[in-house]
DNA sequence: ACCCCTCTTCAAAACGTTTTAATGCGTCGC
DNA sequence: GCGACGCATTAAAACGTTTTGAAGAGGGGT
């Protein structure tokens, strides 16, 4: 309990406290002699920087915000840690916030953040509010999207074409042939509120069109969550309207519950109907039937949305705002075989 | 970018600074009239307390830390899940810490946490070196033990009997019968530094001699990782040396895996070879071949270390130091049947 | 000898909040 | 009408660091 402070290293070593601040902030500026006493002080005394002091101070934390929509989902998974690990590589503390979906908890995550001051935040947004991260951008925390566009030229963003996604995935389902109209295809998805959801679906229609479909006429079953159960929940209610040829899914963690409800039901994946998930999380290899994917690069996603957003932070002056879109790749396993 | 402050607020609602952080503190102290008027100037204002200087000079601050293994494993993510839940329903904020299995990455994110005062630290320690955690306690920071037993009376912990579970895995694999010898069933594990892994399979020999058989003849084959990739691996191994009857993986990770490599391989599961996970996470039961598994609390885990942590912290003279111990259940599924 | 540099170090102010002890102002009991 | 008391508010100090401008020490060139 006995908190060592800056001045306490200072006695000890014989120098003033704003000789072992520099010792701490720019070592290159204090002689090689007294540094190598102060770094002696330090260890010796077991100081430890009060950062909450250095932040009031200095103006700036050395924290990051992640605010996430579901941190149960894989795919949010791999992003946090390729945003950890980036962090942690330059010294940073990650404040991890989970909006769960609701826009009130997201904004009460907002709210702690910008208590925390923390240099920056990247977030998926879970709704279409420009206006939040706005209000964070005048406070001068930097905002970069993840997994979503950016909603004005002078910001970055990561994130991967989601239509282009739907599009591919759709396009696959229709491959197989057999399609007489677009009412054999159903989409599995979450809130269409959530731009991810929309996105894919329009690629989905999109691929219908090309195929000489009506795109209105695609199935849409909307669940509650992007979880499993949802999806079970959903394969029943389609079922229970009569089966479709085919069933793409907003992400895995549906896929793999529609999957386990048409197993349970005695239907047979993909002879009876084929099926499509997205995001490839590592799960999706492994279940009863191998699930055809929409790969997307997860870790990279967090790695790179940190780094800019770092970047952003410790040279103000010569960042150059980016706005990366990747595209995802077709994953084809026994699901759609 | 206008830092507006608590004295700017002071101003515009014509009172003291002191009065503001009253509001803001303890909203009873001060007279109706007045607070109205100080929350209206916050609202028009648009401030947001600066919380390092609340930390700086309150001494404490309302974040906690939360330091894990594999931030990618189910397992934890359902912990994470739980702690930020209280966490946020109480206003703590919480600082991730992914130590990746390695005892120097933890130690760096420890120090991380101790820069930033942390109210307290949730960890579940990937070695087994307490003076670290006891050093933290030194500097005022309380320490709970998260799936581990406590190192120390004066602390709290909470976790799972891992030894119970071990034995009980691979008691339920003996049941199935046909068991000449030890020799016969597998124990695939991650690090046997890894406390977890070590317990249960001291509860697999547990079972071993409970049945008649020699403890020290289970095979065991160690993962560099507890991910699926490594449980390939290590069944690619086992297979080289002769199948085993019957094969308990440490986690559903690894188990995952080992399914994976044994299926790919054509051994019929659970005909050839009987396979149990541990952690019942969620993908277990969506598997190839569901998979048998040990359920583990887990969301609970995180949710009830959260409390005892914030109670030690808010409450400290009434707060009475738990050690909480799971049973973990067995679920069995196709694998074992 | 003198001046002018460079290289180190220092003293002191500032960051935004919380907290303590003190102040002012009514009100109550007598 | 007087003193005492309670309540609401305040002024000012303190938390531990960073930063700035200035001071001091030593050296080289004239």
């Amino acid at each position: 309990m006995a908190m060592v402070s800056i001045k306490d290293v200072a006695a000890h070593a014989g120098v003033s406290p704003g000789t072992v601040s520099n010792v701490l902030n720019r070592p290159a500026k204090v002689a090689t002699a007294t540094r190598e006493r102060v770094e002696a002080a330090i260890r010796e005394l077991g100081f430890v920087r009060h950062g909450s002091a250095s932040t009031l101070r200095a103006g700036h934390s050395r924290t990051i915000g992640l605010s996430v929509i579901d941190i149960g989902n894989p795919f949010f998974t791999e992003v946090a840690a390729g945003v950890e690990d980036v962090a942690s590589e330059l010294g940073y503390a990650v404040i991890l916030g989970n909006s769960a979906g609701s826009p009130g908890k997201e904004e009460r995550n907002l709210g702690v953040l910008a208590e925390q001051r923390v240099r920056g935040v990247l977030i998926t947004p879970s709704g279409e509010d420009p206006a939040r991260l706005d209000r964070l951008r005048e406070r001068g925390i930097s905002v970069v999207l993840v997994d979503h566009p950016a909603h004005r030229p002078d910001q970055c963003a990561v994130a991967v074409d989601d239509v282009a996604g739907g599009r591919a995935a759709v396009a696959h389902l229709l491959a197989r042939g057999g399609h007489a109209s677009g009412h054999s295809v159903a989409y599995v998805t979450g809130p269409l509120t959530i731009r991810q959801c929309a996105e894919r679906r329009r690629g989905a229609a999109e691929a219908l069109a090309a195929a000489g479909l009506d795109p209105g006429s695609l199935r849409v079953a909307e669940a509650a969550a992007m979880t499993a159960r949802a999806g079970e929940k959903a394969a029943a209610d389609l079922m229970a309207d009569g089966l479709p040829e085919a069933v793409f899914c907003a992400n895995d963690l549906l896929a793999l519950g529609v999957l386990r409800a048409l197993l349970r039901a005695g239907v047979r994946v993909p002879d009876d109907v084929a099926l499509m998930g997205y995001d490839d999380i590592d799960f999706a290899a492994a279940s009863a039937v191998s699930l055809s994917s929409m790969r997307q690069p997860t870790y990279q996603l967090g790695r790179i949305a940190t780094e800019l957003l770092l970047d952003e932070c410790d040279n103000p002056d010569e960042h150059a705002h980016q706005h990366i879109m990747f595209q995802p790749e077709l994953v084809e396993r026994e699901s759609t075989q």
